[in-house]
DNA sequence: TTTTCAATGTCGGAT
DNA sequence: ATCCGACGTTGAAAA
């Protein structure tokens, strides 16, 4: 089923490619240049790398090193094979966001037609929303008597993960983030708690943001302000079957 | 130089790649399923994918769609690959961040090692900071008599993009945004104003939001502020030789 | 090393 | 379609 070539001439990679059929993911490895214009503009000079066409049309540009393409196209690109001047290119472009790209190969080192069939669910936890989970689920991991009243409170300044009262009464504005917060994280609270003041004149508000760890400049700048912050480092399990793989591997 | 096997069994998968050296990039395509366990705990059930290991270490896993990998390790990562019950394995584990993924193939159908020799450097341009030097370049396109004092004033809140005068004499606080701002551009740049009034009592100072396009929300947000905002599209040029090959190709 | 912030961010969900 | 925020964000630059 899967069909490669290796080192062909760039009519061979060109005729090669030309009789797949689309739903099928190519492989391209060789010498070329990339070019893309778009959201913004780029050019990559000569050097090898690997492209990638997936089946539902995006394309990816891997150098040697690094987790990040170095270029690439969204999924839906529409894409053209072209074989001019003995140069094999790769011609990418999408009308809708009005970006092309061209990778043009002067030697094609290696092709490949693969077919992935893949309809398997991923299972993840460890997310935000999850460490939002096991506060309403106990909010005392933040303080006793707090009561949760609302999550995902929609204000003027974007929404508030957490809305709760205290064992005196008083509302708790509270955002939780699941790695280190930066300055930012204050002025999003800052910007809730200013907007929660304005619809409720005269009414004392606490803020609390909580993360896994709070570094020390933030933890100065909410205390400058008079919010409060928690450390809050959960604990997570995948359900059942996944776990036991899970557990046999570590 | 590059080395290929198609629908190896177990065994040869796991002779192909133990005879490998460093510095090659593998790429495995074939039935597997993915384990991870680090910053969060994912699975992924029985399904065919590619998986690639870079240079530097880092691995990552295609499915047949999106652009972004369904799991990955960063660069750094030691590997291991392994074979027990029939069953080819790569193991990778970076022991900095605690971070561990393991991939179990049930059927290897496609295996390269290929070598990328790349050392050609980028050129990109359309980014946040080309905004801000056109900006620097010609402050009239913002407004009139407008004159920058500083780029990346640092603040207690974060850094401020742009820093000016106007013709009257007022500072102006300029936030720039190369994509549509949401809500915490406002904030952000609201914390700058808070931030400089604290430290300037009683001076009138200017706030500017400028982006390509500033939604609707977001002006109703700044207005109610007292805040400004500007639509700025820049046009951007990539230096001679790269744009005339550009010009060619569109 | 840690902190900070942009990104051709991507992606999914809600409106 | 636009808007909005999380991401196992990644990656680079500055402190």
């Amino acid at each position: 089923m899967d069909r490669i070539l290796l080192s062909p001439s760039s009519a061979d990679a060109f005729e090669f490619v030309s009789k797949e059929i689309r739903q099928r993911m190519i492989l391209v490895a060789g010498r070329c240049t990339v070019e893309y214009r778009g959201r913004a503009l780029s050019f990559l000079p000569e050097g090898e790398r690997l492209v990638i066409v997936k089946q539902d049309g995006c394309v990816i540009v891997h150098r040697s090193r690094g987790r990040e393409p170095v270029n690439w196209m969204p999924p839906g690109t529409r894409l053209e094979y072209d074989l001019s001047d003995q140069i094999f290119s790769v011609r990418c472009e999408k009308r809708s966001s009005r970006e092309k790209m061209v990778v043009e190969f002067l030697k094609v080192n290696f092709l490949a037609s693969l077919h992935l069939s893949d309809s398997g669910q991923q299972s993840l936890v460890g997310l935000e929303s999850d460490m939002v989970d096991q506060i309403i689920e106990q909010p005392r991991v933040l303080e006793d008597g707090l009561r949760i009243v609302r999550r995902e409170k929609q204000t003027v300044s974007g929404s508030i993960d957490l809305f709760a009262i205290d064992r005196n009464g008083l509302p708790v504005i509270i955002e939780v983030k699941r790695n280190p917060p930066g300055v930012q994280a204050v002025s999003q609270l800052e910007a809730y708690i200013l907007d929660f003041r304005e619809k409720n004149p005269g009414v004392v508000v606490r803020g609390i943001l909580c993360a896994p760890r709070v570094p020390m400049m933030v933890r100065t700048l909410l205390a400058d302000k008079g919010f409060e912050w928690r450390e809050f480092r959960p604990r997570f399990e995948l359900g059942d079957e996944k776990q036991r793989r899970l557990d046999e591997f570590i």
